[in-house]
DNA sequence: TAAGCTATGATTAGGGA
DNA sequence: GTCCCTAATCATAGCTT
């Protein structure tokens, strides 16, 4: 194809870029904006197909932000943030993907994958976990005994997926007795 | 290339896929780590092009934690958290997963700022869990009695941080009656 | 079992509306 | 900004080693 014929109808089509930052202000917001549904579009399938948590969040040229998460941001961050909490220290000059270290109190567990006692162990820490609530309802009432801060409640609303009522992973942690029953 | 040097090299490549879970546990595996690759990779080149922040945390299927930030995690995750208290009530320009409707199932509830009777509701909801685990070791026990997954307990260990013996969050879900319990 | 291959489907740059 | 279009480049499912 010769110029002119390049010029009139083609031209177009993908060319090959340069990982580097694009100067033109204009063309950058345009990638952004088309990449940006690219990196979101991965990110559900990730979720979809392996059936895992994900969240992604970004922050436009502008300093908008944009976010997808699933089943929703503030459960894989707060999940993430208990798991990993100094993300930066591991972080290195060049970003890459990497795991969490191994020195561990959580586990994600299949309930369907565990045999009899383990389960049995759960329901003890389940136990415990109702031993904390209860103090903290009794420390309520000592500190507070009229008060009941009953908007807060229903203060943090999220959209939530459709689960199957059977599949549940929990989530366990030794030391401080936390747990973490979520749907697959 | 011809049908033959087709059959003897080649008949290999993509085939389309359907964007469901996949159910094979190797399969998925085996996705989930390309796919995890692939991901990070479009979060990297869309932050070098447009030079912006970007962050992505994802879970695998055994719960392990990857993640990867520009400039960290951490310093993405602190400005989105500044920026954005409540991410899921906000409107997502483009890609929101959080689409269908706006029934909101879960909540994130500090126990302290919460009054005696919810402390009680929550204990119930804690009741209920039990019930859930306790029902799947009977299941268990009557599929397989000499079976005990007990490597799986062991199988997938996290650090985790210093945290205060008194400070959780609580989430529940209250069409699935699930819950989460997480120190913040 | 993790690491290459490769053919193909998926993505996306550049242009226009 | 968003959407369409095209075509070159990229990503990756199913294999092989």
């Amino acid at each position: 194809m010769n110029p002119a014929e390049m010029k009139k109808k083609g031209g177009k089509g993908r060319r090959k870029v340069e990982i580097k930052r694009i100067e033109e202000e204009q063309k950058r917001q345009v990638c952004f904006s088309k990449r940006r549904q690219g990196l979101f579009k991965k990110a559900s399938e990730l979720s979809t197909l392996c059936g895992v948590e994900v969240a992604v969040v970004v922050f436009s040229p502008a300093g908008k932000p944009y976010f997808f998460g699933q089943p929703s941001v503030d459960h894989v961050l707060n999940h993430f943030l208990n798991v990993v909490p100094n993300p930066s220290k591991q972080d290195e000059p060049m970003n890459q993907d990497q795991s969490a270290g191994d020195q561990s109190f959580w586990c994600d567990i299949d309930l369907h994958s565990m045999g009899v006692d383990e389960l049995k162990q759960y329901e003890e820490i389940l136990a415990k976990q109702q031993s904390v609530v209860t103090e903290a309802a009794q420390q309520c009432y000592l500190q507070a005994p009229e008060e009941a801060a009953m908007e807060q409640i229903e203060a943090l609303p999220y959209a939530y997926p459709e689960v199957g009522e059977d599949d549940y992973f929990l989530c366990w942690q030794q030391d401080y007795d936390c747990l973490d029953i979520v749907p697959i």
